[in-house]
DNA sequence: AGATGTCCCTGGAAGC
DNA sequence: TGCTTCCAGGGACATC
């Protein structure tokens, strides 16, 4: 499940190498989350010029347009100067002069949206809702208790929701709130500015870590250079049902908010 | 408008 | 062993 770490890391892994390269042919397989927005053959003879990310999307900027590629859950960029013939679940392909840019997506929660300009309703619509980049200056303490105060629900559900801080996935949002020692079905609005400031650090830490470590979280996570340089992250409570607390020894505690699993130390994150 | 629930999809695990 | 059921998850969308 590619959290903002994932996404970050398989950037990093082709945006250099793809950069100035110019599309030869398109392959598109089975249908993803929303249509491609263009004919797949008006790609060909345009120009990968950079790859960024806002939030778990990357952002394949050509000289004309800008291709807007989300992994969902399941989503895995292969980029490859040759790569074996499409499969099953490869759904998009762009053979460059530099290579082969390849989405593998069983689940096809993924996306590969078209777009002329960042200005575009379609873009608008996945992008303008989102919350601020948690690794750069505009993640800031104060203005993130601020927004918190507003929202009533639990924080867990808060930071899932994106609109505040992009990029906590289910398991990220975890992890930050027991590493900040907060109980996740307290009210956003009920954090104080001092905890508020814990939590942003905690954030910050984890998706960090889990950057410089190369995507940390996934089972079945690769870059796109085939480096299946993953770690089985160390959670400390994802997925640890039932297993003694890192730090205290408690059992970890699961519970249902929103149709996702929570996972927390009872004793360690204090309503 | 804010909060909550539903749905998309399929591989893998668990249950019978 | 082989079937069925359940679960995972991001996030747009519908509904209260």
């Amino acid at each position: 499940m590619p959290e903002l770490p994932e996404v970050e890391v398989t950037r990093m892994s082709f945006a250099d190498r793809i950069a100035g390269a110019e599309v030869r042919a398109v392959h598109v397989g089975k249908p993803l989350r929303w249509p491609l927005g263009c004919a797949p053959q008006a790609l060909v003879g345009r120009t990968v010029l950079a790859v960024r990310r806002r939030g778990k999307y990357l952002l394949l900027e050509l000289d004309r347009g800008v291709l807007l590629i989300h992994l969902g859950m399941s989503g895995r960029l292969l980029f490859a100067p040759t790569l074996p013939a499409a499969g099953v679940h490869d759904h998009f392909e762009l053979s460059t002069g530099r290579g082969v840019l390849r989405l593998h997506d069983p689940r096809r929660f993924g996306a590969v949206v078209f777009v002329p300009t960042l200005d575009d309703p379609m873009a608008r619509k996945l992008l303008g809702g989102l919350g601020v980049e948690p690794l750069t200056e505009a993640f800031a303490p104060q203005s993130f208790h601020a927004q918190l105060q507003k929202r009533q629900p639990a924080i867990k559900q808060v930071l899932l929701a994106g609109d505040i801080v992009v990029g906590v996935g289910n398991i990220y949002a975890s992890e930050a709130l027991f590493m900040a020692g907060i109980r996740p079905t307290i009210s956003a609005r009920r954090l104080s500015l001092a905890r508020c400031v814990r939590l942003h650090a905690a954030i910050r830490e984890v998706l960090s870590r889990a950057i410089e470590r190369g995507g940390s979280t996934l089972r079945d996570f690769s870059s796109a250079d085939g480096q299946n340089g993953y770690f089985q992250m160390e959670a400390m409570v994802y997925g640890r049902e039932g297993l003694e607390c890192r730090v205290c020894h408690a059992s970890i505690k699961c519970l249902r908010q929103g149709q996702r699993s929570t996972f927390f130390c009872p004793r360690c994150q204090k309503s």
